[in-house]
RNA sequence: CGGGGUGUGGCGCAGUUGGCUAGCGCGCACGCUUCGGGAGCGUGAGGUCCCGGGUUCGAGUCCCGGCACCCCGACCA
């Protein structure tokens, strides 16, 4: 045979077919699977443990500036849904109803939660009486459900697992504190845990929440040049607490409406990991939410199993004392070279061989999955190494995230080579709005190219400047680009 | 919801103008030899050929109807 045939199971590369690249990488990895369900997947044990170390550090952030978890139904009253126009103009579409129970048709049909603003209003409303029952500062962990088109796994699921905060203020001023504060919680999150940096800002009036009086946005950028919007925080203003009657007297013994907040993250996030970080061998995770920090793969040789296996142990056994999240792989069955490739694509940060000439010298071989760099260290100082390198890769891994989003961010001068750049560059594209949605759209016919964000930071316009697209005069400096 | 494609062991596929007991690779199980970058040999298990109807002596293959999934667009965290 001199036909070579190819290794079986390869992920494409992300140059050739990105998005394929994805899929078979979540597959791959073993982080989650389709179901006999369309659009609603498994969360695999893998895939479950990312989310749940990505969960415990958000949710302690959450706790940190003073919320509260709670739960809330999943089933909401069509009626409740009815009570904010805008907000069931925005989530009709996308919901999936209840109409039986016991066997028998329902009076009024129920709406499994899009998202819970107008189950927890309601309730909100009988809570809430006096100033001196404010603020209200409740998050919730739970699955909600909107009925997509087209779904892909992590990043646009049926069913998805989220956060959800609500909270409700007395004041106009406290409400927006509030909105911003959690943007900037999520922003601070996505750097330090998933070493994802994300611009911050505002959306626009056409990207802004069903019900908002104004969205804010933390945008991350993909390895394709595709942005994706990471986590959202909305001040609500009074349009729900005049929708569900969320009423309080005031110290002025003035009865009045309160203002409020909702920000969420989901599971989506998980994908922004698997594009920000991943490469054609496959995942990469940053450390500190990763469910393996280290894994230990012995090299056998008859006869030395037994010491090798002890080796392992001890070394294990070290690492676990110094906090590093270990996993000893001593399968037999397997050859080593099947394992570091396994471990790779599963995106482990540090993989730690241990062989017969290790026994010898008294040595374990350190390898990094984010530089690919090897190294045989005595065992002492390997322990040790490995400790330090989950700061170093986690630093790395932002650096390298951070470098490519700055490359891939352009100032295209005029609408010709804003035309270009998206094509050619991709990524983020600064340019000057005139502030109408007229523009935005006629742009978005044009390039599929969104505006993501209104940016906290760069999007002063100086005197003279106009609009990339309709040559009026601008009003704010904006990013865009096409996104997820 | 429009356009295109695909449905055959767990996965990837082959299956001729309709013909014999439906094959191959990977994976899986057992055994032996191996193990510093996806091991080799041997033995073995595993199938409503998406579903329903029709044509025929005979259908994985042809015809009609349905369903599901994937890709490309419009809508969305």
């Amino acid at each position: 045979m001199s036909v070579s045939t190819p290794k079986p199971e390869r992920i494409p590369s992300r140059e050739e077919n990105f998005s394929e690249w994805y899929i078979e990488t979540v597959r791959k990895a073993d982080l989650a699977d389709y179901t006999v369900v369309k659009g609603c997947m498994v969360i695999k044990p893998y895939g479950f443990g990312l989310w749940e170390n990505m969960r415990d550090a958000l949710d302690r952030r959450i706790k940190e500036t003073g919320h509260e978890n709670a739960y809330f139904p999943l089933l909401v009253p069509e009626s409740l849904l009815l009570k904010e126009a805008e907000h069931v103009e925005g989530f009709a579409p996308e919901c999936a109803w209840v109409t039986q129970g016991g066997g028998s048709e329902l009076e009024e049909r129920l709406a499994i939660r899009p998202t819970s603003e107008a189950i927890i209003c309601s309730i909100y409303a009988n809570w809430v009486n006096s100033y001196r029952d404010l603020p209200i500062l409740i998050n919730q962990w739970a699955n909600v459900m909107r009925w997509e088109k087209r779904t892909r796994l992590f990043l646009r699921t049926a069913e998805f697992l989220w956060q959800e905060g609500h909270t409700v203020h007395r004041t106009e001023e406290e409400a927006q504190e509030e909105t911003l504060k959690m943007l900037e919680v999520y922003r601070e999150f996505l750097e330090t845990e998933l070493a994802i940096p994300a611009v911050a800002g505002e959306k626009t009036a056409s990207e802004r929440f069903a019900g908002a009086l104004r969205t804010y946005t933390v945008e991350a950028l993909m390895q394709d040049g595709w942005a994706l919007q990471a986590g959202t925080s909305h001040n609500l203003g009074q349009h729900f607490s005049k929708g569900f009657g969320i009423k309080f007297l005031d110290e002025d013994n003035v009865e009045k409406f309160a203002w409020q907040t909702s920000w969420g993250v989901s599971t989506r996030l998980v994908g922004g990991i698997i594009m920000t970080h991943g490469d054609d061998r496959g995942l990469r995770l940053p450390p500190r939410v990763a469910p393996v920090q280290a894994v230990i793969v012995p090299i056998y040789k008859a006869g030395i199993e037994g010491e090798l296996k002890e080796k392992c142990a001890r070394i294990a056994k070290a690492l676990r004392e110094k906090g590093v999240r270990v996993r000893e792989d001593m399968r037999e069955n397997q050859r080593p070279g099947f394992k570091f490739t396994e471990w790779e694509v599963k995106g482990v940060p540090v993989r730690i061989e241990v062989g017969p000439k290790d026994l010898k010298n008294g040595t374990a071989c350190l390898v990094r999955r984010d530089t690919g760099e090897k190294a045989f260290l005595p065992d002492a100082e390997a322990v040790e190494r490995v400790a330090e390198l989950m700061v170093d890769i986690q630093t790395n891994m932002l650096e390298t995230a951070r470098s490519f989003r700055e490359e891939k961010t352009s100032r295209p001068a005029n609408w010709e080579e804003f035309q270009a750049t998206l094509e050619e560059k991709r990524g983020l594209l600064s340019c000057p709005w005139d502030g109408t949605e007229e523009t935005e759209e006629a742009i978005k016919g044009a390039t599929k190219a969104t505006i993501r964000c209104i940016p906290f930071e760069g999007s002063e316009v100086e005197a003279g400047e106009v609009d990339i697209y309709s040559g009026k005069p601008a009003v704010a400096r904006v990013l865009y680009a096409r996104a997820y």
